[in-house]
RNA sequence: GCGCCCAUAGCUCAGCUGGAUAGAGCAUCGGAUUUCUAAUCCGACGGUCAGUGGUUCGAAUCCACUUGGGCGUACCA
């Protein structure tokens, strides 16, 4: 028989609540704020949970907090889960569970294939905004985080039982698309566009960039080099007061020496500023071909901005263009998705919003919040410099008016109770602004979340380049974990004390699943708002906080499973008992016990890594349990027939776990 | 100039709305293998949580300031 969620009590966490909250009635008018601090023990040797309510309550009560711990714990109902609660240090209440309950309940929860987790009570329905690319260029690294992060927090929405929608918010409509026609109009290669038109796409939006770039910086570098002069004399100049005043006696200036800091860091910045644009010019001044494209285009920028806004403006040629180049770009894409196992709900680019936009600007005239500044139209948010340019001098609309709308569409047409935004944490100071402008025009019912990451950095700490200082390409960038994979896997199997047992296909199939793994779990399992820094080796450990760590896990547990030729659904229809006298067990059990508890905190603050963290310490005390306790083995049957079933919820969970994230599993490995 | 973020072990990082002796992984050192997959497990070593002051029963966590670093800052998205 099946048990379903619904029939067991899931949430132990929850229930235990409930239980304070009944015994802290008496004592105080407000249970609530006190009942959340009931949590799981910090340290194990505490017992399982501890409330911690005691000595905030002080104050209110007006009793010493070991007197009100042991008031609460008189008024505690909770003999048929815990053993009696015990008082320690200033008021801490130490629960532990009765082995016979908690021996129940893991058995319910073993022997439910939807692994204890009951549906939210309240619904709300989520719009996740995440990964977002650029039509006209391929993805880099900088779109990991945000497809990952993005995709893992649709997932677990969705599981714990929320609507959810995913949206990729393409940029298909913005300035880069006139690069593209520009390009395509004077530079197509017409054979590479036929074989492969994304990539001469790519390559076209690449070339015109450069070339508005050259234009760009080559009248603009004197007065770069100019600016270069200026600060290294505002350094010396800084430096020589500050040498005069030590002469004179000072021993201490603290604002000269922050002159002189100040002055260095502007020196530092000019100095990169003019070594970047000598590059760039040398790049193309350097190359014959490209130079003469350069003098052949000196107006590149103006006229690709040109093309972008007769686009806008409904132009039939660009339009068609548009319409031809669309339908490949978004197809190049899937390509990649499907690589991630991901799948949009929607996809509805900037394009899409492109009708309602001159509503958008209408309502915000009407609301009175337009303001007229340099000759764009601008909301001043207060508090805030930088003004919300709703529409260029030039007429056209920008990303501010977009995102204007596309909230509009989310909260009137899809009826969205919060839009998540898995964003680049740079772009902050916009979401601010987006958010605050958002609320004027009355949308206060609604959650806006910047849900922000760090950036990805390179082992030199610089932003993640590859060595001759370009984007990484996500493309290239997964291609080569699986070709490090595949080493990995090879020497894994080849150096199995009982001889290799993968065939080629096998190993590729994993190599592939333990090298996209690795790089999600790597980008997940640090906290989002952190930068950190990508390292193919850390990622790819064979030992360690890994990805491959936790499907090294599942594989045992299917290693055993093969071994003893067990039937995986015999032993699910079976509603075999669980006994947990072994500690490894009991620690596994517990631990399996609070997947839901674990996918709730993640949408607490929409944070993967706390899901991450809870599937490495499953998979450490599963291993611990493998250690010490034998399977296959065990010659006591029930006892062998509970391992048995102990083995397959963690396989159930791990996998469920990691496919929420995104990660594959192999059987083998 | 203004705004935002960060500083935790040698390295890479966790640390949930403030909770007991600050945790992992890597590295180093010591142990475990006639293996249900050692891509493992057990143990040891290692910290002035950047500094100072404050809030309170209690601070890595909250507040203020200081120091050091990163990022953003008007018509790109």
């Amino acid at each position: 028989m099946i048990i379903t969620g619904s029939d067991i009590a899931v949430n132990l966490l929850q229930l235990l609540r409930q239980r304070l909250n009944d015994a802290l009635v008496p004592l105080t008018p407000e249970p609530e704020t006190y009942v959340d601090m009931l949590r799981p023990a910090g340290d194990t040797k505490f017992g399982d949970f501890q409330a911690n309510c005691a000595m905030p309550m002080q104050k209110s009560v007006g009793k010493p907090a070991r007197e009100i711990a042991q008031l609460i714990v008189d008024g505690l109902k909770v003999d048929d889960i815990c053993e009696p609660p015990s008082i320690a240090g200033p008021g801490f209440i130490n629960l532990k569970l009765k082995e016979s309950w908690l021996t129940e309940a893991a058995t319910r929860s073993a022997n439910d294939m939807a692994l204890g987790i009951d549906p939210v009570s309240k619904p709300r329905k989520f719009i996740v905004d995440f990964s977002s690319p650029n039509v006209a260029k391929p993805m880099h690294v900088g779109h990991l985080r945000s497809t990952v992060i993005g995709h893992a927090l649709y997932r677990v929405l969705k599981r714990l039982g929320h609507h959810v929608l995913s949206d990729n918010h393409i940029g298909d409509w913005g300035t880069q698309f006139g690069m593209i026609i520009y390009g395509y109009k004077n530079f197509r290669d017409e054979a590479r566009f036929a074989e492969k038109p994304v990539a001469e796409l790519a390559r076209l939006y690449r070339l015109v960039n450069q070339l508005s770039d050259y234009h760009t910086l080559k009248p603009a570098l004197p007065g770069l080099i100019e600016a270069q002069k200026c600060a290294a004399a505002s350094l010396a100049q800084a430096q020589s007061q500050l040498a005069s005043a030590v002469a004179s006696g000072v021993k201490k200036s603290p604002e000269l020496q922050q002159l002189v800091k100040k002055a260095e860091s502007d020196l530092k910045a000019a100095n990169e500023e003019v070594e970047s644009a000598r590059k760039k010019l040398a790049a193309v001044e350097g190359d014959s071909d490209l130079f003469d494209l350069a003098s052949r285009h000196p107006k590149i920028a103006e006229d690709a901005r040109l093309e972008t806004a007769k686009l806008h403006a409904g132009d039939a040629e660009n339009l068609a263009l548009w319409n031809q180049f669309l339908p490949d770009c978004l197809q190049a894409l899937e390509g990649l998705y499907e690589r991630f196992g991901l799948k949009f709900d929607m996809a509805l680019g900037e394009s899409w919003y492109n009708p309602m936009l001159p509503g958008v600007l209408e309502r915000l005239e009407q609301a009175g919040l337009l303001t007229k500044s340099q000759g764009a139209q601008c909301v001043f948010i207060g508090g805030n410099e930088a003004p919300f340019i709703v529409r260029k001098s030039d007429g056209a609309f920008t990303y501010a008016t977009t995102d204007l709308a596309t909230i509009q569409h989310r909260v009137e047409s899809l009826k969205a109770d919060a839009i998540l935004y898995v964003v680049d944490s740079r772009q902050s100071e916009h979401f601010d602004l987006l958010f605050a402008t958002a609320k004027k025009l009355g949308y206060r019912d609604v959650e806006l979340q910047h849900v922000k990451f760090g950036t990805i950095l390179g082992e030199d700490k610089r932003p993640f380049k590859t060595r001759s200082g370009d984007t990484v390409g996500l493309e290239s960038l997964i291609d080569e974990a699986i070709v490090r994979a595949r080493e990995i896997v090879n020497a894994g199997d080849d150096g199995k004390p009982t001889g290799a047992e993968l065939d080629e296909e096998t190993r590729q199939a994993v190599a592939e699943i333990v090298g996209l793994g690795g790089i999600i779990y790597a980008d997940l399992h640090h906290s989002r708002e952190s930068d950190y820094s990508f390292s193919f080796e850390k990622m790819l450990a064979t030992k360690g906080d890994t990805a491959t760590y936790m499907q090294y896990a599942y594989a045992r547990v299917n290693g055993i499973f093969r071994k003893g030729g067990v039937n995986v659904a015999d032993i699910r229809s079976a509603g075999h008992a669980l006994n947990l006298a072994q500690p490894a067990e009991r620690m596994l059990a517990l631990q399996l016990l609070r997947f839901g508890e674990a996918l709730q905190d993640v949408a607490v603050d929409y944070r993967p890594n706390v899901l991450t963290q809870y599937l490495f310490e499953t998979a450490n005390r599963f291993s611990a349990f493998f250690e010490a306790c034998p399977v296959l083995k065990e010659s006591d049957e029930s006892i062998r027939h509970s391992r048995l079933l102990l083995c397959d919820w963690t396989a159930r969970v791990m996998k469920e776990g990691l496919d929420l994230l995104g990660i594959r599993v192999a059987e083998k490995m």
